[in-house]
DNA sequence: ACAAGGAAGTAACGCGCGTTATTAAAGCGC
DNA sequence: GCGCTTTAATAACGCGCGTTACTTCCTTGT
């Protein structure tokens, strides 16, 4: 910087100057324009970190995952990342593989950062509890919520999601709807369940418990359930399968083609996720709705950057849609 | 710090002394007690900006890939984090998203943060040419090469991926082998013909041309060319296929389910890539060779890491075996 | 002609730390 | 008791930058 300062026949002030837009500096065209030619032909770079240092302000913001690995985090990076950036933020990025040392060891370095602000975000939604360490920094939680309900949250709309789903195959002429849910205790088939209830008593049709079966999220689990499902007498087999992933719809596929039923003409799927590799190359595609998570990536950021800025936050526990995305199941 | 060396009754210096466990600097037990006791008193943490400004040492390291989401990257990615967390060096990672503007501006602020190197990865096995701005700091590829051939690379071995996957089926008793391809111009396609037509000529049998067909890559491309191969009269027709991704493997099941054969009874199926969502729900499961992406990360770590403390590299162009995942296809 | 006010630019300090050169005290052999 | 080495610790500088307080020069109005 000294160097483009004795090259421009400037101080190191007025570079610094025309390097931060200072307002209120008065620069000149014409020495604006020597110091910009300076930097271009030393091929200067200002030093991020010692700016950081000297202003106080890092830029980083922190974000840890159970994995970095898997569709999910991915997206929340995804989401996150392109925010951050945009707004010449940066996240350092740390996976705790689940195992609370390695999430103190994570937090402890992004604190030594001096991160503005963490990102929390989990895998799959539940509750979580996070090292006192987190209190020291402005904290998002990210498809989680804390036990004491202190921390801002974002979390995906199960509710309406299930609403969504269950709304599509009625729209479709469907009556009688199998839900091929989740491990019923966790709050992703809660939300749903209620969804699923309530658009089919908004249909005038009520809601038959016989007709929801726990798939335990996985495909053999989910085989089964639409075995049971499909094997009942004519008058009470579903013509309509909601699944609680798409893992578990893809089992579903496999019970519904062995009876040779055919998809979605006899019977119609919805699924949950969008697995991308699995939802878009199964045979017919499978239409289901997405857990927004590059748009809970994004919220994260914004709401991360209003709390380091010291604005207060409008809503503290934010829920975002989960989108219909249509395909040929149904 | 000041504070931590006060309450501790000695200078600022000694306490650096005592954080860095500087060689040289005799520090009594007593002395090393007492401060660190008042750093845990005072809940003091070093900032890693100041000791990176002052060290001359940033610690990071920085990543470019194309996308953030999809498997691939994110398994380049977890190789290389956690093998940098281990080192205590960070990784400050950007996505391109194929766009040179944003992959340009990526890099410049990557050399602002004065990452010690760079770790640029891609997708698919290919060519590519780096900004020249990358010259200015060591850097390796992944996944990639380029084209003049000076920068350190780290590749899958597609070659001995092929003979692998091949000789699995040889094993298998298989001899007339179907091989659907990826775009045959590729260097993955390339390879892994190669190592398919040696382990052929290795078990004494001629490599048949005819076998041999482009899927292009996608499910419906593989499924056309699998129906081209098992409609051949029984005696041309291939008892195994060989698929060039897991997604055309999967092309390829219907093509074989269709026709009403049993995998692996009647056909045996082996793909490539291991793209777990697709290989470990397929039924049955998909036997498939997984590219090694997590190693590759970690490797380039370890290169950088090499490169960065001014030691010579033993290999500039280091090749990573694709390890065969044995599950139900063969 | 002169004060007032703005335009253009600078010297100097501090951010939090690593490091070197130096000092002061303590131990040791005789 | 004296010189010499080791031990223990420190003052002071610099890393690259942002920022504040200050100076100098030019314009403008009267």
């Amino acid at each position: 910087m000294s160097d483009v300062a004795r090259l421009a026949g400037v101080s190191r002030t007025t570079v610094s100057f025309v390097l931060n837009d200072k307002p209120g500096a008065a620069i000149p065209d014409e020495t604006r324009r020597r110091i910009l030619e300076a930097i271009d032909e030393l091929g200067y770079r200002p030093n991020a970190g010692a700016r950081a240092l000297a202003a106080n302000r890092s830029g980083w913001f922190g974000l840890i995952t159970e994995i970095v690995t898997g569709p999910f985090a991915a997206e929340v990076i995804t989401g996150a990342q392109s925010r951050a950036w945009g707004d010449r933020r940066f996240l350092l990025i740390a996976a705790s593989e689940g195992d609370p040392a390695q999430e103190a060891a994570a937090l402890d370095q992004m604190l030594e950062h001096r991160v503005e602000g963490l990102l929390y975000a989990t895998t799959w939604h539940r509750a979580v509890t996070l090292p006192k360490a987190a209190r020291e920094v402005p904290t998002v939680l990210v498809n989680c919520y804390d036990a004491e309900g202190e921390l801002p949250c974002i979390l995906p709309d199960e509710e309406s999601g299930g609403h969504r789903a269950t709304r599509r195959l009625l729209d479709a002429g469907h009556t009688r709807i199998g839900f091929i849910n989740l491990d019923p205790a966790i709050p992703a088939a809660i939300g749903r369940r209620e969804g699923y209830e309530r658009a089919l008593r908004e249909a005038g049709i009520t809601p038959e418990p016989s007709l929801v079966i726990p798939g335990w999220a996985t495909a053999d689990g989910a085989y089964t359930a639409a075995c049971e499902l499909l094997d009942r007498p004519a008058a009470a087999r579903p013509t309509a399968l909601f699944c609680g992933n798409d893992r578990m719809a893809m089992g579903a596929y496999d019970a519904i083609k062995e009876r040779g039923l055919r998809i979605p003409h006899d019977v119609a799927v919805v699924g949950f996720d969008n697995q991308e590799l699995i939802a878009a190359y199964l045979r017919p595609k499978l239409t289901t709705l997405a857990l927004p998570f590059e748009a809970m990536g994004t919220k994260g950021v914004d709401m991360l950057a209003a709390l380091a800025a010291g604005q207060p936050l409008d809503t503290h526990r934010v829920t975002i849609d989960c989108p219909l995305l249509e395909r040929s199941s149904v």
